[in-house]
DNA sequence: AATTGCTAAGTTTTT
DNA sequence: CTTAGCAATT
């Protein structure tokens, strides 16, 4: 039985409306999580069928948790959802993330589109790649667009909603459109789709196949909606679609958490519920279980001088705490020095271990002095963050081999891996087959294969390209065969394939310092090693590798969650520390065109830039500090900077200035340890 | 075909 | 100061 008094009335209120439309306004360490997983079990307990319940989240690593603890709340729950490949006949809720649930749908209907059913998914880095291309063959004129901008560009205007309306520079408008086009065909012949796409083409489904969307709204009848307030206008329609009949929606959010907007989140998909659900239950969650009163204060402050929200205002019962401390540096590495003497000296006096800290940035750029000092010091921490995994070079071979073989007419991923390693197809050689690829209206593959195009190169090219097809023909079709004719296991398969084909030493050979080529090898090799794991173990080998892209694609931070951190701070930028929470926080680099952003000024966004620092604020439990430097080395050289706006926005009576702070007396034990723990330190050489 | 050198730019980044 | 992308060399 589900104990429903361990909620506050507020929660229980939330856990227990179940029929109709509701907007759960969850504050910051409010206990929305708990709240939503009560609620599905809640569900489960009424008699709702498991397999009615679905629950959208943004991140794979929040439908990991929910899973996690609705199994807890439920035991009677066994099979959960959350592969796209699940059974038909699975009896659990469905958790997911959007882009899960929309390639399940997918990968069962998407022919009845035109696409093929072996369709691969463009990560950001592929999309770059085809717009790099439109670009190059539109703009002869030597005229330089920045890729990344079109495609921020594309996906807002793909995606519709109110930014893309407000998109009214007819130029921007212009390139967009003339843009899309090319990016559309251009995917679709490569049998490819993008994230966006995902939820596009499941509406253009629903749309044009309203059995499928009947199908759907049958099975899915009690619809929940994680962090709301970053779901873009597509996402919107697709939850509008699914739940506007029975109306059984329970959205989950905080409009002054709202960071994503820069990425096509509409906040005012929470804002204007009320238009399309006017009958929405709303349950505001104000009681914070996280954090000091004086932390919680500020940080209602601060969000008030935004202009629209759902008004709120957090409390908690857990004391006033210490006061706010803000320090003022002469530049970045001073700053640095003083955040590892905090977290030093809370951790020789005994008062907080080192995973206790977190550190928080604007920009991953800050993390490096930050990073610098604290080695020094031989203070262990985690970078959160930074550039993935999967932005690495042979990562990015490695999986465009994998999609060419599933996937022949992929051209993106076959001119990344054509002459790698190296098989004497050159760059002009690649270019007479793109033409002739783009003559034919076919793919660049079926170019390799046509003899009347092959005959045409020279001698060497030739033999070159041969050789590739056969290559790509022979492995395909090993891996279509079950065992034990195909390979039983994938990364035997692989490791074996990358040797025969020397892309092992090909990696070596092309870094200078061979530490790390060896290093690359290394990486591949760990990824090669999870192959079976992530593929199960059903269908064939090619199957079961299209089922390991998916996962790859579409769960990045699967291998950043497994890595042990053991006891170590926590360096973290702004963006990526919403949902976590750690007893100290420091917040560094406050100043003005840092944290207001200057582009975010330009751009008219200040209001998210102030939500971004309350969520930044939100994140303390116990102790808050905040630095800001009079200078900072910018592009080199040291350049004046000042405090941040939004620091007058925080109650003076809130913060003492950390030079103004009393000296707190030292009890002989702690001075002792501290001297003990730096004779240590010295004597193994670590300190400077 | 690969390496070198130049120029220009420089937020955040769930999927 | 970096770094990425691109052009122009060897």
């Amino acid at each position: 039985m589900l104990d429903l008094s361990a909620l506050n009335p507020r929660q229980r209120e939330a856990v227990t409306t179940l029929r109709g439309p509701v907007l759960i306004l969850a504050g910051a360490g409010t206990g929305k999580t708990r709240v939503i997983t009560y609620r599905i079990a809640h569900l489960i307990e009424l008699g709702v069928p498991p397999e009615h319940i679905l629950g959208v989240t943004f991140t794979n690593k929040a439908a990991r948790e929910m899973l996690e603890r609705v199994r807890r709340l439920a035991p009677r729950v066994r099979a959960v959802a959350r592969r796209s490949d699940a059974p038909a006949g699975e009896s659990g809720p469905t958790l997911c993330t959007f882009h899960s649930l929309c390639v399940r749908i997918l990968r069962r209907h998407i022919e009845a589109l035109g696409y093929k059913r072996n369709f691969v998914i463009y990560d950001e880095a592929e999309q770059l790649g085809v717009i790099r291309k439109i670009l190059a063959s539109l703009s002869a004129r030597g005229e330089k667009t920045d890729p990344r901008a079109v495609l921020s560009l594309l996906s807002r205007y793909r995606n519709g909603g109110e930014r893309a309306a407000a998109l009214a520079d007819p130029g921007a408008r212009a390139l967009a459109e003339h843009v899309r086009a090319r990016y559309e065909s251009a995917l679709r012949a490569c049998n490819a789709v993008d994230f966006d796409d995902l939820i596009l083409l499941t509406l253009r489904l629903f749309r044009e196949h309203p059995d499928v969307l009947e199908a759907c709204r049958a099975r899915y009848r009690y619809v929940m909606v994680d962090e709301y307030q970053d779901t873009n206008a597509a996402q919107f329609e697709l939850v509008h679609a699914l739940t506007r009949e029975h109306r059984n929606l329970c959205v989950v959010g905080d409009d002054d958490q709202s960071i994503y907007g820069w990425r096509g989140a509409e906040i005012a998909n929470l804002l204007d519920l009320e238009r399309h659900f006017p009958e929405v239950r709303i349950i505001p969650l104000e009681q914070n279980y996280r954090s000091t009163t004086t932390i919680l204060e500020a940080a209602n402050a601060l969000i008030r001088h935004n202009a629209r929200r759902r008004p709120k205002r957090l409390w908690s019962e857990l004391g006033a705490g210490s006061k706010i401390t803000l320090f003022t540096f002469p530049d970045e590495e001073a700053e640095a020095r003083a955040v590892v003497e905090e977290i030093e000296t809370a951790r020789l006096s005994g008062r907080a271990r080192w995973s206790d800290h977190a550190v928080l940035f604007r920009t991953n750029g800050q993390s490096r002095a930050l990073e610098t000092a604290l080695r020094r010091a031989g203070v262990r921490y985690h970078l959160v963050g930074g550039q993935s995994f999967f932005d690495r070079r042979e990562v990015r071979d490695f999986l465009a081999y994998l999609k060419v073989l599933l996937n022949p007419q992929d051209d993106i991923s076959l001119l990344r891996i054509a002459n790698v390693p190296a098989r004497g197809l050159s760059e002009a050689t690649m270019q007479r087959l793109i033409a002739a690829s783009q003559e034919r209206q076919c793919a660049v593959y079926a170019v390799l294969k046509n003899p009347l195009v092959t005959v045409s190169l020279s001698e060497r090219a030739r033999a070159g390209v041969e050789a590739f097809v056969e290559l790509i023909e022979q492995t395909a079709r090993a891996l279509r065969a079950r065992p034990p004719e195909g390979p039983a296991s994938l990364s035997a398969w692989a490791e074996q394939f990358f040797t025969r084909i020397g892309y092992f030493d090909d990696l070596r050979r092309s870094e200078k310092n061979p530490e790390t080529g060896e290093n690359r090898v290394r990486n591949l090799r760990e990824l090669i090693a999870t192959l079976d794991d992530a593929a199960g173990p059903d269908g064939t080998p090619a199957d079961r590798l299209e089922r390991f892209l998916e996962e790859v694609t579409l769960d990045t931070d699967r291998e950043a969650e497994d890595t042990p951190k053991g006891d170590a701070v926590t360096l973290i930028t702004m963006h990526s520390c919403k949902g976590l929470e750690f007893p100290h926080v420091f917040i560094v680099g406050l100043e003005e065109g840092l944290l207001p952003h200057s582009r975010a000024k330009q751009e008219g966004t200040l209001d998210e830039e102030r939500r971004l620092f309350y969520v930044a604020l939100t994140r303390a439990r116990l102790s808050l500090k905040l630095g800001y430097c009079t200078a900072r080395r910018k592009y080199g050289q040291l350049t004046p900077c000042h405090p941040s706006s939004f620091l007058k926005e925080l109650p003076a009576e809130l913060i003492e200035r950390a030079e103004d702070r009393p000296r707190q007396p030292v009890s002989p034990e702690v001075g002792r340890a501290w001297f003990a723990a730096l004779r240590e330190k010295l004597a193994t050489g670590k300190a400077p």
